[in-house]
RNA sequence: CGGGGUAUGGCGCAGUGGUAGCGCGCACCGUUCGGGACGGUGAGGUCGCCCGUUCAAAUCGGGCUACCCCGACCA
């Protein structure tokens, strides 16, 4: 992509009234612009980082199993009275036709898909079975804050698992949860599992939490992996505060954290509302046992930028970045632009995508642009360069000349990856 | 939902009653070209909305809306 012709261009200046890192740096950079409150559009560099951490995710989903759908956002109140979430779910947003009809627009999917799926699943031979989606989700939370970490509109991955008993929805709880602390390492993020409330769905819950300054919650745990609890389940966080780990691990440690995931063990919770039975061995009607694990795509992404940036911009993991390499010129003489032009026709013919900035303005200019973008490698031309490439890491100092074969070499390999 | 703050060219801001400004960006010309270059010229504003006070309102008063922050809430 040539730079001139991006859709979504960096701006030097943000009103000081946004105050969080992800909304500051993504708004910045050319990633997002806020509708309303709590409402983003995804501009094109917004949009490749966003495909590739749901691309990432839906890769783990399907090697766990999960079959992938699209359900609908617009969901009829009467599945919602079923469950009795019409009335009690607070952030429901609920919507009223001129033709005297009501909808909710989803903000969770139980109410769709058990009545669906109950269609489909008749016998102890048609479980157990993973479904999953990757969809935008309407919450009318009271308050939206911290650009994407909390939103009224965002986009959120959820699976829901389809089980004969109890003992068999555990075993894939367990085993999801191996998936989960997996995918976010794929996706350039330490997430700690931490012990929760089930909330109005299940007794307990976990949620993998991301150490930052900005998250909403507080945990507390060892540092060295054997525990992590969420203090709104803990009666005496206090207490626990500086306690020293029984297996020798150092003291307990509370932080701040934003929860990326959450998975719930749901037993039967919605499969008696909506009669989800199945046949057993002995032809005998039993209720199918749920779980569900949900992960905020749009907030991994804000939570990612809090994570990885610095005073100049954001620092992309490689596995999100939204191109393989940033590309640019220093100076605009017209043999370095042939060439530059040449190296770029080339790499697209590769199927290597790349930025390249193409304009014809000071290196400043184009140096500040590449780390607020925060592309992971930064492929320099310029007469100094000659024949050669410099290519810098947008993480490290160092810089190397690279002939062009090698960095076009190098570029194919790390795709690989 | 309670408390606090903000609203002025595309963006960021200044402007305490008397003809609406600055920086950035944008357009054109010239000089520059390894860390947000420089000079010149130019376009661009119902000062969030409504009502009021006044000879006169961006500026004072009342109401509303939107956005941000703190809290409460939170699948």
């Amino acid at each position: 992509m040539k730079y001139s012709k991006l859709f979504g261009k960096t701006i030097k200046e943000i009103s000081r009234e946004e105050t969080s890192v992800n909304a500051k740096l993504l708004t910045r950079a050319g990633f997002i612009r806020k509708e309303v409150a709590g409402v983003y559009n995804f501009l094109p560099l917004g949009l490749r980082a966003l495909n590739k951490i749901a691309q990432i995710v839906r890769e783990e989903m399907n090697k766990a199993g999960g079959q992938e759908v699209l359900l609908s956002s617009l969901q009829g109140k009467e599945n919602w009275e079923k469950t009795g979430r019409w009335e009690s779910f607070d952030a429901l947003f609920r919507l009223a036709s001129k033709f005297e009809k009501e909808y909710a627009l989803g903000p969770t999917h139980e109410e769709v898909l058990v009545p669906l799926i109950s269609e489909f699943i008749s016998s102890y031979r048609d479980l157990p079975i993973y479904v999953y989606q990757i969809q935008n989700k309407f919450r009318d939370e009271a308050r939206a804050k911290a650009g994407l970490l909390r939103g009224r509109e965002f986009l959120m991955k959820d699976l829901y698992s389809f089980h004969a008993d109890e003992k068999n929805m555990m075993e894939y709880y367990e085993k999801m949860k191996k998936v989960y602390i997996n995918t976010f390492n794929r996706l350039g993020l330490s997430a700690i599992e931490t012990r929760a409330a089930g909330g109005t769905f299940s007794k307990f819950s976990h949620e993998y939490q991301v150490i930052c300054e900005s998250g909403e919650d507080q945990i507390i745990y060892c540092p060295g992996g054997d525990y992590a609890e969420n203090v709104e389940i803990i009666e005496n966080p206090e207490k626990l505060e500086n306690k020293q780990c029984d297996l020798g691990h150092g003291s307990l440690k509370r932080v701040k954290v934003a929860e990326v995931g959450n998975i719930f063990p749901l037993k039967n919770k919605f499969s008696e509302p909506f009669n989800l039975v199945y046949k057993d061995k002995d032809g005998k009607d039993q209720f199918v046992y749920m779980g569900c694990y949900g992960i905020g795509i749009s907030r991994v992404m804000g939570v990612i930028v809090e994570v990885h940036h610095d005073e100049n911009g954001i620092i992309w993991p490689r596995s999100v970045a939204p191109y393989q390499a940033h590309f640019l010129t220093v100076n605009n003489s017209r043999s370095t632009i042939n060439k530059a032009e040449k190296i770029y026709n080339n790499l697209q013919k590769s199927g290597i995508d790349i930025l390249y900035d193409d304009r014809e303005v000071s290196p400043g200019e184009k140096f500040a642009d590449a780390d607020l973008i925060g592309i992971p490698a930064r492929l320099v031309l310029s007469e100094k360069t000659g024949d050669k490439i410099e290519w810098k890491e947008r993480n490290k100092e160092k810089k190397e000349l690279l002939s062009i074969e090698e960095a076009e070499k190098r570029l194919k390999e790390e795709k690989e990856l």
